[in-house]
DNA sequence: CTTGACCTATGTGTAACGCATCGGTTGTAC
DNA sequence: GTACAACCGATGCGTTACACATAGGTCAAG
């Protein structure tokens, strides 16, 4: 298999697949006749497994890692459990700080409804901005 | 003022003050003896703006803007109102990406309890990963 | 033999800094 | 007056997972 119909296969674009190739997590055999990267079965189960994990959010680099265990032979499967069991609260909070985020951009622009556009002359650089002020957020849930 | 007193005075690390300053949001004098950078108070008012900014969730490249356009005479405000409204929508989405991606490894973790590890000579990279499926997540948010 | 669609490797850009390097400056204690 | 630590500067690289652009090579069809 070439770049483009690997891709096709595990619905990616090619540039993921050559992306993945340059950080070593692919390693294609090289068409001698022109050089191409080639591509075999157990790419696309590597380019699937690596889907997945993606899906479970883990990074590339832990990716890699995972895949170095498995090929010294031991299990990455303990390191894997532990790895999600700290990414877990890492997303917890990644998803508390977007909505706090949230609620300050939906409060910002119900207080905005009833303030004027700056104009020239004025000693702020964008009023709505600048006398904004955050009220600070109760953590109820 | 230098560097390290503007950092401290709006509580923002000195890399902090010196990256606005390299991409031109910040744009201290120099002090002729020694060449180290020298902020006045409007910088500090400058640097206040952009935190408040960032906290409403404008990138630094929107503040640029914001502040061209104000030196221009033109009021940012109708743009910054606009801005506001386009990135809303955008930090929904991306909860509730987060949301998913969440009750993904939620899921993974629960069924991974009752899976044991994998071990050498498995056909599989990881089978806690590879083995998983993603059952797809109605929407009812 | 040329056209056009595909392919290659490589480098750059993204957001907002943090960190490291290398070297100059300031203050203080001796 | 000097040794030394603590601060300062500019610059460049690292982060994440690719997308995009460049400059060129390959291949089937007309």
């Amino acid at each position: 298999m070439k770049v483009s119909e690997l891709a096709r296969q595990a619905c990616v674009t090619a540039d993921t697949v050559r992306h993945y190739t340059r950080i070593g997590l692919l390693s294609p055999t090289r068409d001698p006749a022109n050089g191409y990267q080639l591509y075999d079965g157990d790419a696309l189960k590597q380019l699937r497994f690596i889907q997945k994990a993606r899906l479970l959010g883990f990074t590339l680099h832990e990716v890699e890692t995972i895949v170095h265990h498995q090929h010294r032979g031991t299990s990455p499967c303990p390191m894997v459990r532990g790895l999600m069991a700290s990414h877990l609260p890492k997303v917890r909070e990644q998803i508390a700080e977007l909505k706090q985020q949230l609620t300050r951009m939906e409060r910002a622009m119900v207080a905005w409804e009833e303030m004027p556009d700056g104009e020239q002359g004025d000693d702020a650089i964008c009023p709505l901005i600048e006398h904004w002020s955050d009220q600070g957020e109760r953590n109820h849930g």
